[in-house]
DNA sequence: CTACATGCAAAGAGTTTGCATCCGC
DNA sequence: GCGGATGCAAACTCTTTGCATGTAG
């Protein structure tokens, strides 16, 4: 990764803030996401090693570590944000709608579509935070006769 | 659009269901998205024709046509859902990341980025609900800006 | 010592739920 | 009339905010 401890607490310093053991804390937090970590995995963490860490602060750090642009908040869906250490290699997730995991792709497999994209539609797609929502491998079997409305009664049933 | 008066009446009585004035106000509010609504469109709609139609059944009725399948509920980013009619030919949608503005685009233009995910990461895209996030052509001038100072600090650069 | 940061609790936004009443069929 | 649907209000979840206290530099 490319922000080791000297990184931000320069960075941090350069601009006037102060590294507190709960700034530190909440970006390793981040980094043991392995790409990709919802707001509740990095509070279960921070509160594992320390439990006296307030949700609040880690909700204005995370908003704080995306402004100085050392963590990236991707949108993929689910109506949650996940965070991940900035400067890594452009990467995309592949979302599941059953089961919610996230995978990331590489750049290359979609490089091709988004100059497609920008030249067709004038929009500009944003490189590093594609999000493609679909079926995972093992969840697509249990989805396929989803498309045929058939199990709508049962699903019914406890819904209203 | 597929489903004319006729068609959702014989479904909900088929099924069991009851057809109320609330699910056709709620069902031609969504009609009138051209495309995308959000709970709060249409809630402001139905309440425009009879004020006394509550929230909790407006959120209720969704549920129930998604799960009916005569509307469709798409994640585009932002938190919220963006509900359509069913059985529209598959279309995707470029979100804005910065005005969040919605607009769609054809299937043929990514159906080739399907296939290839498909078959390379074992994973079935969602042909209806591709979200693009990126910035539109009015907003990518304002963040150009933006992008750079990115740049700067992160050694971020992968220009398209 | 002086701001900035944190903890705490309360307030907000958005959504869901329990229950009595209503009304489609 | 029966059982599903609605309205209402309360409960819930997730997030933000005001303010007093704590602490990094």
């Amino acid at each position: 990764m490319t922000h080791n401890r000297l990184d931000y607490v320069a960075l941090m310093h350069e601009r006037g803030f102060r590294v507190t053991p709960q700034r530190q804390l909440i970006l390793d937090a981040i980094g043991e996401g392995g790409g990709h970590t919802t707001f509740e995995e990095v509070f279960g963490r921070v509160q594992r090693k320390s439990s006296a860490v307030n949700r609040a602060t880690v909700y204005r750090t995370l908003d704080f570590l995306v402004e100085l642009r050392l963590v990236v908040a991707a949108d993929v869906g689910g109506g949650r944000l996940v965070y991940e250490i900035a400067g890594e290699t452009p990467h995309h997730h592949l979302v599941c709608l059953n089961c919610r995991t996230v995978r990331q792709i590489s750049h290359e497999a979609v490089a091709q579509l988004f100059t497609q994209i920008e030249q067709e539609q004038k929009f500009h797609v944003e490189t590093n935070h594609l999000a493609l929502f679909g079926y995972c491998e093992d969840c697509l079997p249990k989805m396929t006769f989803h498309n045929h409305a058939h199990e709508l009664e049962h699903a019914h049933a406890h819904a209203l």
